[in-house]
DNA sequence: ACCGGGATGTTCT
DNA sequence: GAACATCCCGGTG
């Protein structure tokens, strides 16, 4: 179990993502492998939540790589990223669904209405809620602080799916969605289609 | 299985 | 005031 080095971290969120499927987050009610993420580039991208400049809450995105940018969304929900790309640079990568791996019980506990274990953790505020992480650790150290992601030396996928992004409006089109296939744990297999949408994502 | 709607309140225009 | 990086429940087939 060793901490990801700095460097891991500084660098755009399109390499960090896939490179983050298959680590392990730990927070305060137990530990679960990463099996699905998405990129937000900043300006680059009308998707994320820095597109339009640092803001009250956009402000963690465009710190030091490394630290936890947590979001309240849908008037209920929080939701984790790991910020990426160097200090005054905006980017993130959202923690979108683990495989739960200890502290099973104390997350049902925390959730529940979930049914089975796979129902505890595949999507951002599930995991969360699940995990026990809230607004107080925004801008916490991913590499030092009470959450933290850690290397058990279990490789990234060699074949990571890929996909469109799910929930969005705008940045819809882009495909910075990385997951594993076939692990029973992921939000979706598939991502959900606007009615508008035609054709489906190739994954 | 798929779909529609409600909950709930912060954030930014 | 509209939009929102979501989730849950209850309907229908």
């Amino acid at each position: 179990m060793k901490a990801l080095a700095r460097s891991f971290y500084d660098r755009s969120p399109l390499a960090v993502a896939s490179d983050l499927l298959n680590k392990v987050l730990i927070g305060s009610n137990g530990t679960g492998r990463i099996v699905e993420v998405e990129a937000y580039c900043g300006r680059d991208d009308p998707g994320s939540h820095g597109y339009r400049g640092v803001t009250p809450r956009s402000v963690v995105m465009y710190g030091p790589p490394g630290l936890l940018y947590v979001y309240f969304t849908y008037g209920m929900h929080w939701c984790a990223n790991a910020v990426c790309e160097a200090d005054g640079v905006c980017g993130a990568v959202l923690l979108r669904a683990l495989e739960p791996l200890s502290g099973i019980e104390e997350m049902r506990a925390a959730r529940s209405k979930a049914r089975r274990d796979r129902d505890l953790c595949n999507g951002p505020a599930k995991l969360c809620h699940a995990l026990g992480i809230d607004g107080a650790l925004n801008g916490a150290d991913l590499r030092r602080g009470a959450v933290r992601i850690v290397d058990d030396g279990t490789p990234p996928p060699e074949a990571p799916r890929n996909s469109t992004r799910i929930g969005l409006s705008a940045g819809a089109d882009l495909a910075w969605r990385w997951y594993v296939a076939g692990n029973p744990h992921v939000s979706r297999s598939r991502p959900v289609h606007r009615r508008s949408d035609r054709s489906p994502a190739s994954d």
